[in-house]
DNA sequence: ATCTAAAATTAGTCGAAGCTAAAATAATAA
DNA sequence: TTATTATTTTAGCTTCGACTAATTTTAGAT
């Protein structure tokens, strides 16, 4: 199904090309280089192992994403992200912080269940679809882990927060997203209250094991493990007073 | 992805199946042979017109459908569903009619337009989703074009509604279902309110063309040639006091 | 500078799902 | 009954996206 035909047009030359949407494996590779390098290169392994698939597949895919104009790829150097490529992520990306959004806040599904529902309804979902459930949703900024949704042309905000175990002892800080990579991790954090938007106050970092213990607005005190306080990101806040 | 095991256990053999979701493309021809036979058979043509392939494509599909146990083909013959095939269909025609409906009265979709939507999506909703999607919307009888939407369990509500040509001038009928094939039909339609639940005084069949005239609740009548009237079917109703 | 271990690539294979062209079968009409 | 046409099947190819096993390259440690 062609989407939309891009003439480039330089010096003359008037080869205008085709761009089909992305299949559902296209997609998901490049939205896990974008999650694996940000702006720079995403090792073969690295995207082997977020995809579970073997490191073979990966080269072949890297090969065939740079035929397309998807990545700029050289054999051992990892693949990063072309103009073109990252455009088709972050709209993948902006799909499904969208229907997680839905099904979290319309249909009644856990914090932890959503992920997996919105990573195979992103590739089956139309723009006007996405569009419309936005306007549906009122247009939200963050999805219910805290990321933030890019726009519809590709912006997407800053993000300036820090994993928990990094924070200062004695300082107060807000929950502004957790990784939702893990159901384990998750389920936890969530049947803990641990959710974005939260204040918290930072008790102890252990230096041997590197546990951290906060104490939430209600005087509850938690005490994380490193897995489940590199999965929390947060901003500072000034102390509250009351 | 397995979604559940059957064990057939017939004289002590116990050879459990897995039952793998069926792929979109297994799901799309299902439908097809679902649509285009009723109980019976369909032949590959019918299928293959239905899903745009050859007819090469199809009769390489029905074989892989007979090894799967989801029909019964001999070469020559034709497909027809077994239950489980059935039970397949349904589930996606269940899924299909729902998305619809969401599509339609939450998402501000046309008439026309929810059909290519829902043909997409129905491949890539799990179960959950569906039953969260039908209590969302009120467990719903009938979907926008008035078509019956299949249980979970994949009972299907009779349907004793005839095409509108084949009416008896002078008789009240109320519309039960409009035909979803054809985005024009439904345009035009949708267009002058002949939508399912409508009420009509069928004033005129014509025999020579088969143009079929009837005058709707508002007074207003409308002149249907036979392609939009085979589109429309309708049931009897007593005539309405007023 | 050399050795070793990790990472990446190549080569070859597979299944799903499509296609075209040619051959076979069934259905219909003369 | 035979000839013609429509339908269906077979044979052979193609693309996508996986895989394993073998090889090559890179990076880290001695
Ligand atoms: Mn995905
Ligand atoms: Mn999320
Ligand atoms: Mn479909
Ligand atoms: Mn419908």
């Amino acid at each position: 199904m062609i989407i939309t035909k891009v003439s480039s047009n330089i010096l003359g030359m008037n080869d205008s090309v085709e761009i089909r949407a992305p299949s559902a494996s296209v997609g998901d590779y490049l939205k896990a280089i974008w999650e694996a390098s940000g702006e720079g290169t995403a090792s073969t392994k690295d995207v082997a192992v977020r995809l579970s698939v073997s490191p073979a597949s990966v080269t072949n895919m890297f090969a065939r994403l740079r035929e397309m104009d998807l990545v700029e790829y050289e054999r051992y150097r990892g693949a990063s992200l072309t103009e073109l490529g990252r455009s088709q992520a972050l709209r993948l990306v902006r799909r499904h912080r969208l229907i997680e959004t839905f099904l979290l806040e319309h249909l009644g599904y856990d914090w932890q269940e959503v992920h997996e529902e919105a990573e195979r309804l992103e590739h089956a979902v139309s723009d006007g679809f996405t569009e419309r459930l936005a306007e549906f949703l009122g247009h939200p900024g963050r999805d219910p882990h805290g990321d933030p949704i890019p726009t519809p042309e590709g912006a997407l905000e800053a993000d300036d927060s820090s994993p928990l175990g990094e924070a200062e002892p004695g300082a107060w800080v807000r929950i502004y997203k957790v990784s939702d990579e893990s159901t384990g991790t998750l389920d936890h954090l969530g049947g803990h209250g641990l959710v974005p938007g939260r204040l918290l106050y930072v008790e102890e970092i252990r230096v041997v094991d590197g546990v951290v213990t906060v104490r939430d607005e209600d005087g509850e005190t938690h005490a994380l493990g490193d897995s489940l306080s590199r999965s929390v990101f947060v901003r500072n806040e000034p102390r509250p007073r009351s």
